[in-house]
DNA sequence: CCAGTCAACTTGTATATACATTTATGTTAT
DNA sequence: ATAACATAAATGTATATACAAGTTGACTGG
C-alpha cells in the first residue's frame, strides 16, 4: 500500500498516523473491502504489529472496520447512521439548559397485577407497583412518567420519597438490579385530553412518547411510558467516529 | 484492594476479569472516586502493567471512568444518559423495515440568495441548491426532506439524479467533502397544511421535525429539514456499556 | 514566606517477543 | 473424489521493557 497525501493536522502519534491514513484510504476507496493486517501495516509504516494493531483496533471501536480473528480486518460497508439523539435524565436534562428540576408524585400504590399490555412487554402478572411522576423545569411539567415496577423485586420503592430520590439509584444500588439490557421505541403523538391536562398544555399539542422496558440479566424489572412536550428539543453537536461512546453504566429514571 | 465475590460467568481472560471486578467494585460503591492505578491493579492481579492498563483504557472507551494523565483513573459520576435513539438513513431504515424504498424529487434548483434562518445557519448568503426529496416506504411518504447547499461547493449536484443517488455519496466521495461536524436538534410538532399535504397525512398529525447542519472542516455545507411522521417508530435494543459505538465514518443524507 | 527544584507517581506511546485461536488453502493418503 | 493433515496467515492475549509527559507534594534556597 501508499500512504502519499497531505495531513490536515499533523499527528502526535505513529498510531494516530495510522489510523488517519487508513481512513483517507477508505474514503478515496483505495480500499474497499479488505484492509492490511497487522503485519503487513508495521512493515509499511515501520512500526511494531502492536502499534499497527492499535490503530486497527481503534478504527474498530469507532466502528468504521470490522475484524475477524483468522480473516483480516474489512471495511464496514453498512450505511452510516444519520445520527442520534441521547435522551437524558430529567435532571441532567435540567442541567443542560440551566433550568430548576422538580418532581411531583402523582401516585403511588401497588396493583394486583398490571394492565395487560404492561404484563405482556414484563411477561410479568403478579402484583405490580404503579408510580406516576411529573417531571418539571422551572415549575413548568415537562415530561409525564407513567412506570410500573415488579412487586417481587421492586416492593420497598412503595415507601421511598421518589420526589427527591431518583428511581436509577434504588434500582441499581440499593436493590441490586443492575440494568444489563434495554429495549425503548420513541414516536411523535399528539396528545390527549387527560394527558395534556396532566402536562397542562391544550388538547392535540404534540409529544415524543417513549415506551422503554429494563431488563436485569433477562428479567423485565419495570416498563416505563413517558411524554416529553414535543417543543422540548433534543439538541447535540457531534463528530462521526468520534471516540467517546455514549455514557455507559446504566439508564436515567 | 480486595477482589473477592462470585462471578456470573467464567471470564475469558485476565483483562475481562480486571474489568469485572472494577465494574462490581464501582457498583458497590468500593470504588466511588479513584480506581487503583495501572501499577496498584498489576501487583495486586498478578498480571503485567499493559494488560491492567488494557481494562483501564476499555472501562473508558465504555464511558465508564476517565483517565486523566499524570493523576489518576476516575469514576464517572455523572448521570447516566437514558438512552439514545439512532435515526438512520432512510434505505437503511427501510432494511430494517423490511419495506421497498423510493426517492421522489419534488424540486431540485438553485436560489439566487437562501431563506435567512438557512442563511444564519450556514453563515452564508451567497447562491445556494434547494431540494426537496420525499421518501417512500412501500410507496407510502414518510419523510419529507428540504434541503439546502452551498451552491459554491455542492454546484454539480444540480445535474444528478437525486432519485437514486446518495447525497451522502456524493458530498463525501464525488465532491471530497468530508463530514466532519454536525449539529442538529429534534423536536416533536404537529404538521401545517402544506407539510401534511405533502406526507399524505390530516393537517395536525404529529411528526418529528429534525433540523440539521452538516460541516467539513467549520464550513456549512449543507442546511437539511426533515419531517417524518410521528407514528414511525425508531426502536432499539441495547446494552449500557455495550462496546460498539454509533456507527461512524459519515452521516446519511 | 515564597518560589524553584526535584522526586515520586501516574498515564501515554512504542517496541520486541511469545504463544493461542481461528480461518483458509494446499497436499497427501485412502 | 474425499477425508485427513499440514501449513501459512491473521487476529487475540499476555509479558517485559523503555521512555515521554503531566501532576503532585515535599524539600530547599533565597
Amino acid at each position: 500500500m501508499t500512504h502519499q497525501g497531505p495531513l490536515r493536522t499533523l499527528p502526535t502519534s505513529k498510531c494516530l498516523y495510522i489510523k488517519q491514513q487508513l481512513i483517507q484510504g477508505m474514503r478515496a476507496k483505495r480500499f474497499t473491502d479488505r484492509l492490511p493486517s497487522e503485519n503487513q501495516l508495521a512493515a509499511t509504516f515501520g512500526v511494531s504489529r502492536m502499534t499497527a494493531r492499535k490503530a486497527l483496533v481503534e478504527l474498530e471501536t469507532e466502528g468504521l472496520v470490522e475484524r475477524i480473528r483468522g480473516r483480516g480486518t474489512y471495511v464496514k460497508k453498512s450505511d452510516p447512521a444519520m445520527g442520534y439523539f441521547i435522551v437524558q435524565p430529567s435532571r441532567r436534562h435540567a442541567e443542560t439548559l440551566e433550568v430548576t428540576y422538580t418532581t411531583r408524585v402523582l401516585e403511588l400504590r401497588s396493583l394486583e397485577k398490571p394492565p395487560p399490555m404492561v404484563a405482556k412487554r414484563m411477561a410479568y402478572s403478579g402484583m405490580t407497583i404503579l408510580a406516576r411522576r411529573l417531571h418539571c423545569f422551572d415549575g413548568k411539567p415537562v415530561r409525564y412518567e407513567i412506570r410500573h415496577l415488579r412487586g417481587d423485586l421492586c416492593g420497598s420503592i412503595l415507601f421511598e420519597d421518589l420526589e427527591t430520590v431518583s428511581i436509577h439509584e434504588l434500582l441499581v444500588d440499593r436493590l441490586d438490579l443492575p440494568l444489563t439490557r434495554v429495549w425503548q421505541r420513541i414516536t411523535a403523538e399528539t396528545l390527549d385530553a387527560r394527558t395534556a391536562a396532566v402536562l397542562e398544555v391544550p388538547v392535540g399539542r404534540p409529544a415524543f412518547h417513549i415506551l422503554r422496558t429494563t431488563y436485569t440479566h433477562d428479567t423485565p424489572v419495570t416498563c416505563v411510558e413517558y411524554f416529553i412536550r414535543g417543543e422540548l428539543a433534543f439538541e447535540d453537536t457531534f463528530a462521526p467516529g468520534r471516540t467517546e461512546p455514549p455514557p455507559g453504566l446504566g439508564f436515567g429514571h
